[in-house]
DNA sequence: CTTGAGTTGGTTTTT
DNA sequence: CCAACTCAAG
């Protein structure tokens, strides 16, 4: 390697680009410059005389791989090394191994919405009610069980209460009918590519013998499949390197076992451990406020963050009264900024929920502050987008009959309920895919003529496309556009089609983009790429506008000034947390909070507003605990006189509730043994109404007023 | 068969 | 508050 980039590098990170062999553990915190050792290490790698084609890096979003991709290059480490993250080096491993894994290679990848459907159609086929079993629920706990690898038959045997069975019931008929579909959702990607490894040693020698070096980045957010994958990858030769910080585990809710990085001693007993502490990136008042706040977990190893940096601005803790004076607070702060020479793209705005983006959007859109939302799953959610993607879909997949039902008829063209309903009663008579029936449609004696028509034109225009499925994906996919009759439809829809028609321009160029840059384009590797696009992929760091997110999408960033809204008890940490005891997931939350604030370099400002509306209803709120963890002098502005204020203010204006009620439903409170809850509902009978509420312990409790120590609004 | 109005129910974070 | 679903009229 080239000596003055390795004289960049602090003693602890040589070694840890240095050491080759073996298995390595790189515990970083935050700013620590992790992503750097990496690709230094790629570049080192390289260096030494491994064949870039035997490196395997797993990121944890494709921006992120990307962006490796590019350091590594520009180390002169480029071409060759396999750098994606889990999923999609899932997707490469079953497509080229399909028969062993046992899945067909142009299987769809079924998305939360798509996942939903196969759900609710399992729940009825297995005649349960949707109400005591929610298919949300239902693909929560599914996704448990495949994230821990248990698949619908193991599970079968091992239930052994009536929920668990009735569980086992459900899990086996939603596998059947992605099955049928020829569907995997993203569990699966993880659990079959798993269940190869284990089940075909040499499946799993060829390429653990093809992936010489494994680096995994964030590996305290791996779940236990990720890490099987990953063990059996490494099984050759041991060569893994994984990198990662306990503190910044932030995924625990969707499996990810916080105990594969703690126990990657045990694991690989002759492993080495590179500690990176030292942080680069924040100042000192920074780092204080996060090492205060993290210091409140007690579930972890003792670490502190070193700073390296000089002392700068202050954190800034924000009051406001609302959700839009909060706004109003960031904009003027942003207006400070930017007036002493910041750019806009050297601010980020962080929020819990997405629905969050809004009132600060709109403040931003007043004051004419360019912004960018990072929510790169988005575009692909609009009708117009997953409209035409369904038409490509059923071209890959003629067995993915959610797509199929939702192109059948769209645009309209007379193929109803009715005649959908005949379709399918023919196909399962006969023991057919809906496509199947589909091109039978001329011999079903239950279809109208006219029915069986436009079946035949419908199938006609299908055909048309059968044989571009291998080619480059632009030009199939804006013929279809137009032979579907999707164009025709969206132009006829004056305004909103306007909007509509850009968005598909957006998705063509987007496909274009993608022939040019994939060394075989297909469509079957187009669409199972993009349904692993992940929010962060559509952040663009060079577009001067100030970056709006998740807190979970902030994960891996950095910005100079970081704004943190909505610190709220009920929003961070969020009530659907069961945080009011301290659980793990309330440090998990806590965790989020310390990754939001550990990507701000120098400016930092936190906030949160006095009232909010949720669900259309204006709620008092109570600070975060958090917001008390800091350990700067922080003090709550509230005071009684300005409470009363407000009520009665409150009650001067119509429509926010009726005035007399002391509580109104969805309102936060706090009762002195039970903790903290929602109000379900308020039955106003004067001296003796009663509040019933929902506390974070699960329970309702109906209780009188008067003999209640029930604490709100605060 | 299509469309629009009205109702209901569900609401975190994401690969 | 919003999306998804239901139902009745055209």
């Amino acid at each position: 390697m080239d000596n003055t980039l390795s004289q960049q590098l602090t003693p602890s990170q040589k070694r840890a680009v240095f050491h080759i062999e073996g298995p390595l553990l790189v515990l970083a915190g935050p700013g620590s410059g992790k992503t750097r050792v990496i690709t230094h290490r790629i570049a080192a790698l390289v260096d030494s005389g491994v064949r870039p084609y035997n490196i395997c890096a797993i990121t944890f979003t494709n921006k992120a791989a990307e962006e490796m991709r590019q350091r590594a290059a520009a180390l002169g480490a480029s071409g060759g090394a396999h750098i994606s993250t889990f999923h999609s080096l899932c997707v490469r491993i079953l497509r080229r191994y399909a028969g062993s894994a046992g899945v067909r290679p142009n299987f769809s990848i079924y998305d939360a919405s798509d996942q939903a459907r196969c759900m609710k159609q399992a729940v009825k086929d297995c005649e349960l009610d949707a109400t005591n079993f929610p298919p949300a629920r239902m693909l929560d706990a599914i996704s448990t069980l495949k994230n821990k690898l248990v698949d619908a038959e193991s599970f079968r045997d091992y239930a052994d209460d009536f929920f668990s069975k009735t569980l086992a019931k459900v899990y086996l008929r939603y596998q059947l009918i992605l099955n049928e579909r020829n569907g995997l959702d993203f569990d699966d990607l993880l659990l079959r590519t798993a269940f190869l490894l284990d089940s075909w040693p040499d499946v799993c020698s060829e390429l653990s013998n093809r992936f010489k070096f494994l680096l995994i980045d964030e590996y305290q957010d791996t779940n236990h499949a990720q890490y099987r994958i990953a063990s059996a990858l490494a099984s050759q030769h041991g060569n893994i390197c994984a990198t990662g910080d306990p503190d910044q585990s932030i995924y625990g809710w969707r499996g990810a076992d916080i105990h594969n990085i703690l126990a990657f001693e045990t694991d690989w007993p002759d492993a080495t451990i590179v500690k990176l502490e030292e942080n680069f990136r924040s100042t000192p008042n920074i780092l204080t406020v996060a090492d205060s706040l993290i210091g409140h977990n007690h579930k972890r190893k003792l670490k502190k963050l070193l700073p390296t940096r000089q002392k700068d601005k202050d954190v800034v803790i924000t009051a406001s009264e609302d959700e839009a004076a909060e706004a109003g607070s960031v904009v003027r702060h942003i207006e400070e900024l930017t007036a002493t020479g910041a750019s806009l793209n050297d601010i980020a705005v962080f929020y819990r929920v997405n629905s969050m983006s809004r009132v600060l959007e709109e403040a931003f859109i007043r004051s004419k502050i360019v912004y960018q939302v990072v929510r790169g799953v988005e575009f692909y959610n609009r009708k117009e987008i997953r409209d035409l993607l369904a038409y490509l879909k059923v071209l890959v997949n003629p067995d993915d009959e959610i797509a199929l039902l939702r192109i059948i008829n769209t645009p309209a063209r007379g193929i109803g309920k009715v005649t959908i309903d005949r379709l399918r009663a023919y196909a399962a008579r006969n023991q057919l895919s809906l496509f199947e029936a589909l091109k039978h449609a001329e011999r079903i004696d239950s279809l109208s003529k006219n029915a069986k028509a436009r079946l035949a034109a419908f199938v006609d225009i299908l055909r048309r496309f059968e044989k571009d499925t291998a080619g480059p994906v632009g030009p199939v996919a804006e013929r279809l556009f137009e032979e579907s009759g999707l164009a025709v439809a969206l132009r006829a829809a004056a305004d909103q089609g306007k909007d509509a028609l850009e968005n598909v321009n957006e998705l063509i160029n987007a496909a274009a983009d993608y022939d040019r840059q994939a060394e075989q384009p297909s469509l079957i590797d187009y669409l199972q790429q993009i349904s692993l696009f992940s929010d962060t992929d559509a952040y663009d760091p060079a577009s001067g506008r100030v970056a709006l997110m998740t807190l979970h999408a902030a994960k891996g960033l950095e910005f100079e000034n970081v704004f943190i809204v909505g610190v709220e008890e009920g929003l961070l940490p969020h009530e659907k947390t069961n945080s009011y005891e301290d659980t793990d997931e309330l440090e998990e939350e806590r965790r989020l909070f310390f990754v939001g604030i550990t990507r701000a370099k120098t400016g930092l400002y936190i906030s949160y507003a006095r009232y909010r509306t949720i669900r259309g209803q204006l709620l008092r709120t109570i600070p975060s605990r958090f917001l008390f963890e800091l350990g700067c002098s922080f003090t709550e502005p509230a005071d009684h006189d300005d409470d009363y204020d407000h009520e009665d203010h409150e009650q001067d204006q119509p429509g926010r509730g009726p005035p007399s009620a002391r509580f109104t439903a969805g309102q936060l409170v706090q009762h002195e043994s039970f903790g903290l809850g929602r109000v379900k509902e308020f039955i106003d009978i004067g001296e003796n109404s009663i509040v019933v509420v929902k506390f974070n312990t699960g329970q309702t409790k109906s209780l009188m007023l008067k003999y209640t120590d029930l604490v709100g609004p605060f």
